[in-house]
DNA sequence: CATGGGGCATGC
DNA sequence: GCATGCCC
C-alpha cells in the first residue's frame, strides 16, 4: 500500500511565544501567560497563551484587559515594540533553534510556520527496522497516545507480536523516534512541543492536536475510521475556512465519515476535479502531498495596520511609517544575507486605503533602507496620494521574496567543503546528500534592472556536470526510483522549484541548471532529463489539452515592446449604467474575469506570454483591444504597459480645507468634496460598491495541494507528470 | 475606531 | 502581476 509507506511527524511547539517568554523570565514559571502586543488599548491583543491560562477560560484574540477579568493573576507578556510597531522576531529566531534540532534527525524537514515543521522519518524508521530486530519498549513511549487504543502498551504488544500490518509497526518506531526528537528540542532549547505521527501530513497535523501539551499522538490507519466518525470536516487543514463551511452545507454533513458515503466523481461534480479528488482522499485518510525540504522562508516582510483615526494621512506620517518599515525590513533582509547567502530580487508594495487593500510588485535592487523606503514612497505616492496631496491610508506591507542564491564559490568547491563539515545523527544514508542541498549554491544573474515582464536572456550551455546527472538518466529509470525522490525547494526557491530530485544525484545539480528565467529553466531541464524523447513527449495537461513539450530552443531575445494597452474605464471612471456583469469573457484564455482584475489580468497574461517563444504580446493584446471594447463594454483608453494601474481604492478624497464656494456635500457619505473631484467621488462610490459586492459573492472555492489536480493518476503517478503538472505552460 | 503581524499557495 | 483564502 503505497499510501502507507511513510512515517510523517508534524512537531508543533506547545503555546510557543509564552514558552519563549516564560524561559526568558523563568519567575513566570508555572504562572498563566499570556502575550500580548500592544499594550495601552485595552490591554493589547492576546496573540498566545499557555495552559494555566487556557483552563481560565483566555483564549487568543481576547484583549488583555478582559483577560485580566478572567485571570487576575495572569501575566501578560509583550511582544517588543520596535521602530512603534510589534517585533516578532525573538520567536522567529526561537524558532530557527528548534529548526537546527529537528534538522538532525531528518534530511526532509518542512517548516510550515514559526513553530511547526513536518518531517519525513521513513527512512529513520526502516534503518532502525532493519539494524534492531528486538522489541519497541513501551517505557520509551511514556508520552505517546495510540488513537484507536485505549492504552499505548496493548498498541505495543500487537506490534511486538506481528500481529500487526507492518506499516503500524513503522509507527510505533516512529513513535519511539519522535520521543527522542522531543526529548532533544527540550534538552537543547528549552522548549516543549507536541508531535503526531502518521503516514501523510494531513493527519499528522490532525493527531497532533488531539493530546496537546507535551505529548504525541500516533494515528494508526485503522483508526482513521474511528477517529473521523466524531470529526468535524473543519477540523483537517485547509478546510477551516470558507471553503470547509459551504462544503457542510452544499453536501450535508458534519463529519469526515461522512464525506466519505461520496464517490469521487460527485465530488468532482459538486466542486472540481482537483477538489474532489483531493477530498475523496482526505476522507479515506489519504494524503500524497510529500514533506518538501524548506528550511528557510520564501518572503520576509513587515506591515502595520492604521485604524480608525490612526489612519495615515499626511505625507510626514506616509514619509516616516514607509521609513520605519524599510528599517526593520532592511535589517531583517542584512541578517537573511549573511545567514542563508541569498538576495531578495522582488518587493511586493501593499497597502490599503478604506480597508480595500492592493499591492505592487517592484524590483529590488538595494537592501538599503533609504533605498526601500525609497521605492516603497513612490509605490505609495503614485497609487495613494490624492490630488491635494493628501492619503487615507490603513494598511502599510512590504515584502520581499523571489531569493536568488549569491555565488561566490563554484558549485562544486562549496559541494566538498560542505561534505566535510557536520555530520548529523539517526539517519545515515542521505545525510550527505542533504548537506550538499543546503550548500549548493544558485547562478546568481547580475541585479540588472528589468522590467516586470522581461525574461533575462541566459545562455543554455552544455554543462559538463549534467554527464553526471539525473537528466541522463532515462523516464523509466526515474519511475521505478520514484520512491528516493526528494521534493526540495530551498536550492531554488523560486518558483522553479519543487522538482523532486533524485537524492544521489543532487550533488551534480550544477548551479547552471539554476536559472533566473523560469522559461528556460523548464525548458533545459525536460530536455536534459527525458532526453530526445522529450521532444516527441505528448500529454494532456489540466485542461485536457493536448501539450507538446519541446526541445530547447535556440535563444531568442524576448522584445518586450512599449504596448499600449487597453484597461477598462473602471480603473480611473465607471461607466454610469453598470449592467450586472461583474465579469468579463477574457479573449485570451476564455475564461470569466471580475472586471476589476480585468487589467492585471492582462498583465498576467502578458507576463506569461513574454516567457514564451511564439506568442507575440502584441498581436494578442491587439485582439484585446477590440474584444474587450465590445464584449466587456467598458471604454478603453491607453496605458504604456509599463505603468500599472490605479487600485480602485485610489477614488478617496480629501476633507480638509473645503467649504461652501469650493464644494459640495456628497449625498452618499455626506463628506465634503471638492467641486472638481466630484465626478470622480461619485465614481468612487460606485467602485466601492462594486468592489464591496464583487467580493462578497463569489462562493468560496477551495485551494488545494498541487498533487491532487493531475488528471490520471494512477497511469502516471510518477515520472513525467510530476514534473508537467509542476509546470502547466509545457 | 481596533486582534495584529506574518507567511504560503492558488486562481485568473 | 495581483487578489484571495487559509493558516500560524
Ligand atoms: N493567529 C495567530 C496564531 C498564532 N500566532 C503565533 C503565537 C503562537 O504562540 C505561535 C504558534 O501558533 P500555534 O497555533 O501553534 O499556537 P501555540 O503554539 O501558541 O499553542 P499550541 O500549544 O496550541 O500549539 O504563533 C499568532 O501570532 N497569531
Ligand atoms: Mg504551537
Ligand atoms: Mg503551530
Amino acid at each position: 500500500m503505497a499510501h502507507l509507506s511513510r512515517v510523517i511527524v508534524l512537531i508543533d511547539m506547545d503555546c510557543f511565544y509564552c514558552q519563549v517568554e516564560e524561559k526568558l523570565d523563568p519567575t513566570m514559571a508555572g504562572k498563566p501567560i499570556a502575550v500580548v502586543q500592544y499594550n495601552p488599548w485595552r490591554g493589547g491583543g492576546i496573540i498566545a497563551v499557555n495552559y494555566p491560562a487556557r483552563d481560565k477560560g483566555v483564549t487568543r484574540h481576547m484583549r488583555g484587559d478582559e483577560a485580566k477579568r478572567k485571570c487576575p493573576n495572569i501575566v501578560l507578556a509583550r511582544v517588543p515594540q520596535v521602530r512603534g510597531k510589534a517585533d516578532i522576531s525573538k520567536y522567529r529566531e526561537a524558532g530557527n533553534k528548534v529548526a537546527e534540532v529537528l534538522q538532525t534527525f531528518t534530511n526532509l524537514l518542512e517548516r510550515a510556520s514559526v513553530d511547526e515543521a513536518y518531517l519525513d522519518i521513513t527512512e529513520a524508521v526502516e534503518k532502525r527496522l532493519n539494524n534492531e530486530s528486538h522489541n519497541i519498549d513501551v517505557d520509551k513511549l511514556i508520552n505517546t497516545f495510540v488513537v484507536g487504543y485505549a492504552d499505548t502498551k496493548e498498541f505495543i504488544r500487537l506490534a511486538n507480536n506481528n500481529e500487526l500490518f507492518e506499516n503500524n509497526v513503522k509507527l510505533a518506531v516512529g513513535g519511539l523516534i519522535t520521543e527522542e526528537i522531543r526529548a532533544a528540542v527540550l534538552e537543547k532549547t528549552g522548549y516543549k512541543c507536541s508531535a503526531g505521527v502518521a503516514h501523510n501530513k494531513i493527519l499528522a497535523k490532525l493527531v497532533c492536536g488531539l493530546h496537546k501539551p507535551n505529548k504525541q499522538t500516533i494515528l494508526p490507519h485503522d483508526s482513521v475510521s474511528i477517529l473521523y466518525e466524531s470529526l468535524p470536516v473543519t477540523k483537517i487543514k485547509s478546510l477551516g475556512g470558507k471553503f470547509g463551511k459551504t462544503l457542510s452545507e452544499e453536501l450535508n454533513i458534519t463529519f469526515m465519515s461522512q464525506l466519505a458515503h461520496f464517490s469521487e466523481k460527485q465530488l468532482a461534480q459538486k466542486f472540481d476535479d482537483k477538489t474532489g479528488r483531493w477530498l475523496y482522499n482526505i476522507a479515506r485518510g489519504i494524503d500524497n502531498e510529500p514533506v518538501t525540504l524548506r528550511l528557510i522562508s520564501k518572503s520576509i516582510g513587515c506591515c502595520k495596520q492604521f485604524p480608525g483615526r490612526t489612519a495615515l494621512t499626511a505625507t510626514r506620517d506616509v514619509k516616516h511609517w514607509t521609513s520605519e518599515l524599510a528599517s526593520e525590513l532592511s535589517e531583517r533582509l542584512a541578517k537573511d544575507q549573511e545567514e542563508n547567502n541569498r538576495k531578495g530580487k522582488q518587493i511586493v508594495i501593499s497597502f490599503a486605503q478604506n480597508d480595500i487593500h492592493s499591492s505592487r510588485t517592484i524590483p529590488l535592487n538595494s537592501y538599503e533602507q533609504s533605498k526601500i523606503a525609497e521605492c516603497a514612497l513612490a509605490v505609495i505616492d503614485k497609487f495613494c496620494q490624492r490630488s491635494d496631496g493628501s492619503y487615507s491610508i490603513n494598511f502599510l506591507g512590504m515584502s520581499v521574496g523571489n531569493f536568488q542564491e549569491i555565488n561566490q564559490k563554484s558549485s562544486i568547491t562549496k559541494f566538498f567543503l560542505n561534505m566535510s563539515k557536520k555530520q548529523k545523527i539517526s539517519d545515515e544514508k542521505n545525510i550527505q546528500d542533504t548537506e550538499s542541498i543546503t550548500a549548493i549554491p544558485q547562478k546568481c544573474s547580475e541585479a540588472k534592472e528589468i522590467s516586470a515582464l522581461e525574461e533575462e536572456p541566459n545562455n543554455q550551455t552544455e554543462d559538463d556536470a549534467s554527464d553526471l546527472s539525473i537528466y541522463s538518466r532515462t523516464t523509466e529509470e526515474m519511475e521505478m526510483d520514484s520512491d528516493d525522490l526528494i521534493y526540495y525547494e530551498d536550492i531554488c526557491p523560486n518558483s522553479v522549484s519543487s522538482e523532486p530530485i533524485h537524492c544521489f544525484t543532487i550533488s551534480s545539480q550544477s548551479s547552471e541548471e539554476m536559472e533566473s528565467s523560469r522559461r528556460s529553466s523548464m525548458q533545459s531541464f525536460f530536455a536534459k532529463y527525458f532526453g530526445d524523447k522529450t521532444n516527441e513527449t505528448q500529454e494532456e495537461d489540466q485542461q485536457g489539452q493536448t501539450v507538446t513539450v519541446r526541445g530547447p530552443q535556440p535563444e531568442e531575445k524576448i522584445e518586450v515592446p512599449e504596448v499600449e494597452r487597453p484597461i477598462p474605464m473602471l480603473s480611473f471612471r465607471l461607466p454610469q449604467n453598470l449592467n450586472e456583469e461583474n465579469s468579463v469573457l477574457c479573449d485570451v484564455c476564455n475564461k470569466k474575469v471580475k472586471l476589476v482584475n480585468f487589467g492585471h489580468h492582462m498583465d498576467f497574461h502578458e507576463a506569461k506570454s513574454a516567457s514564451k517563444q511564439n506568442s507575440s504580446p502584441t498581436a494578442t493584446l491587439n485582439k484585446y483591444v477590440k474584444e474587450a471594447q465590445s464584449k466587456a463594454k467598458v471604454t478603453a483608453v491607453k496605458r504604456k504597459s509599463t505603468e500599472k494601474l490605479k487600485p480602485i481604492s485610489s477614488f478617496l478624497l480629501a476633507t480638509d480645507g473645503l467649504n461652501e464656494s469650493n464644494s459640495e456635500v456628497c449625498l452618499e457619505c455626506s463628506k465634503r468634496i471638492k467641486l472638481c473631484d466630484i465626478a470622480s467621488h461619485t465614481d468612487y462610490h460606485v467602485a466601492k460598491k462594486l468592489h464591496d459586492e464583487i467580493n462578497a459573492r463569489p462562493l468560496p472555492k477551495s485551494i488545494m495541494p498541487s498533487t491532487s489536480k493531475k488528471k490520471y493518476p494512477e497511469t502516471n503517478e510518477n515520472g513525467i507528470t510530476k514534473f508537467l503538472k509542476k509546470y502547466p505552460e509545457l
